[in-house]
DNA sequence: TTGAATTGCGTTAACGTTAACGCGCTGTTG
DNA sequence: CAACAGCGCGTTAACGTTAACGCAATTCAA
């Protein structure tokens, strides 16, 4: 590997001048700045992080903005978990994460974390933007120099470094595809249950799922809007009436993590006809797939959605690499016979 | 963070005499050794790696011991991904993978490339230790400062840095589940193609298949054994001499990566509700998954094994770090709706 | 036209670790 | 008792990069 010392013999220059080149400081003549540049083309010049590091001796602290972990049954803390392996695996490089936490619920609490990140000055910023319309202008306020990462969900018209998630519309077809097997070729009736308030994401599924049985008219889909902010009572009341509603339900599709409310409240009318997909690993989701409460939960591999995303930023910011811009993240398939690898 | 000059104040002596306690080289008399490594207990001291990588300029060889990349019908190709991409994202830290391959039914073939590899002076070593009879005495010919990882399968009674695999028994327990959705609960015949030369890996799968069944009296297993190493003809006709030999089988269950040819063998025979569940991503499984001539395959993560194998050695190699020593790989559900994240 | 600012470059200390080298002291051997 | 080995320790150059500093030479403003 050549250094920045043989780039400055072979130039007939110093260190100096090629370090000014190298991070464009300025304070060189257009001919050398060609020079030099050239050379580093040539020999393919990468810069040596351990000297790199050393010398800056900075730490580098990302920003994550997300929902309180507590939020949509604790699915976030899943994610949660993924950036605080990554920051763990990272302590060598002096990498340290920073939450900063909104209520999915409110614009003007997402904007307040948005606004802390941006004031507490990060080296990057890992965003899960769930609150779409607030989105757009706060990314516009982070300074150009802050590389930020999505997660979970993207901003279309933005420019992130990298956006990592799933293909909610594809999950969708998952999930029709494990119905139609559960339920058995005879077909039947099959609810979806869609959460309110719901987003894109929620909306996607829905619609991937609808597609699959739109061809096949032996099945009928129905789809209900539930309350996902309602009471454990309130909740359970409103799916039993949608229950009672439909005359022989074969199965039920909950397009988000609440997935163990659902097969809860169905426990004293279920027979083993009627099935229950959902998504999302959450603690409570994997004890009634062990139970056979729920029969499948589609993953969006969360967790290393947030793996992924620090090590995006880490990877940019810290070894100054390029890196993909865009990450999707395999649908995955749980039943109780391999779950335990998705606590 | 503190530095070894640091301990040297402390201490009231000099990089070089704490440098030679943390290093074991000897000449520190006892009492300042203790004193030394009181100082390194009490303050915590971890080594900055890239001083440390500055200084030592050494770049790490890892040595990778596993099958001929085209064997188990390319199956090895998958690992050898994940090696190469944990390799492409290491450059920076001057990592470099020298393959030794093996034909995986030959033991001296075996023992050929491990000699190779040993006495080429890796800096650890990567193995897939499938042939079960040969690997422990050549495991014992490893000189002890070299970290070894396995892959795939892990061998008793040995010692490694870690072991990557996947609980082969509990993937025959998904495929039987699998199996029994599809075939549904009317239960029927199935049959297990194992494949000769079987291992351990394919005798755990079979026992994990069997063993799903073994309390569900609507079902009959059968376990037929499957040369492997016959042509494509020969393996057709073997397969379809199978299939007349039952009267009405529902599904077959193939306990390695040559799924795709007894699909092939069945696809004339085949109607709707005769069902193929396989392992590994290899391509051709992938094609025939998508085309509905596979069913669901079960994927090992092969792709992450090898690069979580890497990433062991590279850890523990460079950044002188402690890993785990287990790594249970998820038991990937793959059918045609999510397979394109499988490649 | 003199002082000040700017341009274009070189020099150097610092980051923390490694390992070779050197030096004084003590004990041993012929 | 001289020669020598070994012990216990300190000193120092090197690894590659960064960024502050310095210094001529030139340009510019008053």
């Amino acid at each position: 590997m050549i250094t920045i010392k043989e780039i400055a013999e072979q130039a007939g220059l110093s260190i100096g001048t090629v370090d000014r080149v190298l991070h464009g400081r300025g304070r060189v003549s257009k001919e050398t700045e060609q020079k030099i540049k050239s050379i580093i083309k040539k020999t393919g010049y990468r810069t040596n992080i351990h000297a790199r590091n050393l010398s800056m001796q900075t730490t580098h602290n990302f920003g994550v903005i997300m929902p309180f972990p507590r939020q949509d049954g604790g699915y976030w803390e899943i994610l949660r978990k993924g950036i605080d392996q990554a920051e763990g695996e990272l302590t060598s490089f002096n990498v340290h994460n920073s939450y900063f936490f909104f209520d999915k619920y409110s614009e003007s609490s997402f904007l307040k974390a948005g606004r802390e990140a941006i004031e507490k000055r990060m080296a990057g910023l890992l965003i899960a933007p769930v609150l779409l319309d607030a989105c757009p202008s706060f990314v516009k306020s982070i300074p150009p120099d802050v590389p930020y990462v999505y997660v979970d969900s993207t901003i279309p018209g933005t420019n992130p470094l990298a956006a990592i998630g799933q293909d909610s519309f594809q999950s969708g077809v998952c999930g029709a595809k494990l119905m139609r097997m559960l339920v058995g070729e005879r077909g039947g009736t099959v609810a979806v249950l869609r959460m309110l308030p719901n987003d894109f994401h929620i909306n996607e599924r829905v619609w991937g799922f609808s597609s699959f049985f739109s061809d096949d008219p032996s099945f009928t889909v129905h789809v209900f809007d539930v309350d996902g902010g309602a009471d454990d009572r309130e909740f359970a009341e409103g799916v039993k009436t949608i229950d009672s509603s439909i005359e022989r339900c074969g199965g039920y599709f909950v397009t988000n993590a609440e997935t163990h409310r659902v097969a809860k409240a169905l426990n004293g009318t279920r027979n083993d006809v009627k099935r229950v997909i959902g998504y999302d690993c959450i603690e409570e989701n994997l004890r009634l797939l062990r139970e056979g409460s729920i029969d499948f939960i589609i993953s969006q591999n969360t967790r290393e959605q947030g793996y992924a995303g620090i090590n995006t930023l880490f990877r940019h910011v810290v070894l100054k690499e390029s890196y993909a811009a865009e990450m999707r993240m395999p649908i995955g398939i749980v039943m109780a016979e391999n779950c335990s690898y998705y606590q």
